[in-house]
DNA sequence: TAGCACATGTAACTCGTTACATGATTTG
DNA sequence: CAAATCATGTAACGAGTTACATGTGCTA
């Protein structure tokens, strides 16, 4: 069984071939919205997968000293990213860091508190922004795939629906914090 | 400077001295909800939170057959927390696999995938009602602490309230995303 | 009398980050 | 000609989980 980040690098290769200098770009956008790794871990889980069979790759002559291994996956691969893919999943740990600040936010000054959260809701703006532009563009480009749950695109909205959804109400309360902290400063 | 769970430990002594048990207790609820640790990273952590000065322990003779240590927050750990709550924090690494699965959950015939959002669905019901009730509970037992960003009420019920606009919107989406997988299926 | 709650620790292992290491091609 | 991009790998370290280890007092 691949770890989270083999499926991660398998639910790529599903949708086309790459280089693992590509999947690793993958993985900051837009896998990055919500899975991140480094190409230092993107080599040996490479070489993982392959010795499990569930990827190959082809060494295509590209520039630079060492071989250009583009990877693609095999259908034992597609098997077990599918069966992956909708197995049931238990709570996850969930770890929020800011949550944690703000459990101690008491014993700060109330002006330094919000000062924090209006830097919080600055980046929750940004990042809308970018994800509504993102939305106009899917909703242009492939309308029809955007309905069909079979379609690598459906999925992509899926997570950018999700993206949408968690920042308009993580921007919510951060208003309502804020009004909480200058009410009473 | 102490690690993110030393600060954990430091936002639960700040409120009340513990021992290293009752801090792990902590650490699965209230604090479980966004952070969570296992004794065996506790006992270390407080011991470096203890040779750093932020924290001391007095031995109270409990049961067993070791010293029952009770530990207590020292004025420069107090300061040192206060800081860290308000200083700003980069944009954390996103990681959610439940999005990676939707990321892949095109390769997976739509019934199987309205099975696992069935599931999640179920989870954030659950969740949701388990904050509601607490949302009535402090209501009840403070309703003035609530209010001032100077108590340790308020920051809980900051957080509280992040849970429940969280759970409000992961519902949301679910319902979307089934309404999709169904309507086609 | 068996199991659970209380109570504290260590060891082995996995996952992830940062730093080290190399080197060609393209662009400013 | 300097910097960024393409391209692949290893090493050291930190954070977190699971398992190992011990032992008392209370309750069903």
């Amino acid at each position: 069984m691949p770890t989270t980040l083999g499926y991660a690098l398998l639910g790529l290769l599903a949708r086309a071939p790459r280089t693992g200098y590509a999947l690793t770009q993958a993985l900051r956008a837009p896998i990055g919205y919500f899975w991140t790794a480094s190409h230092s871990q993107v080599y040996p889980e490479l070489a993982r997968l392959e010795a499990a069979g569930l990827i190959r790759h082809r060494v295509v002559d590209g520039p630079g000293p060492r071989d250009t291994k583009s990877y693609r996956i095999t259908a034992t691969g597609r098997r077990a990213l599918a069966t992956w893919a909708a197995a049931p999943m238990p709570r996850p740990t969930e770890r929020d860091e800011l949550m944690l600040k703000v459990f101690s936010l008491w014993t700060a000054a109330p002006e330094r508190a919000a000062d924090l959260v209006t830097r919080q809701r600055a980046m929750h703006v940004e990042r809308l922004a970018e994800y509504q532009r993102i939305d106009a563009e899917m909703r242009a480009a492939s309308p029809a795939e955007l309905r069909d749950p079979r379609t690598p695109e459906f999925s992509s909205y899926a997570t950018l629906r999700r993206g949408i959804s968690f920042e308009a109400h993580a921007l919510t309360w951060c208003d309502w914090l804020l009004a909480q902290l200058g009410g009473t400063a």
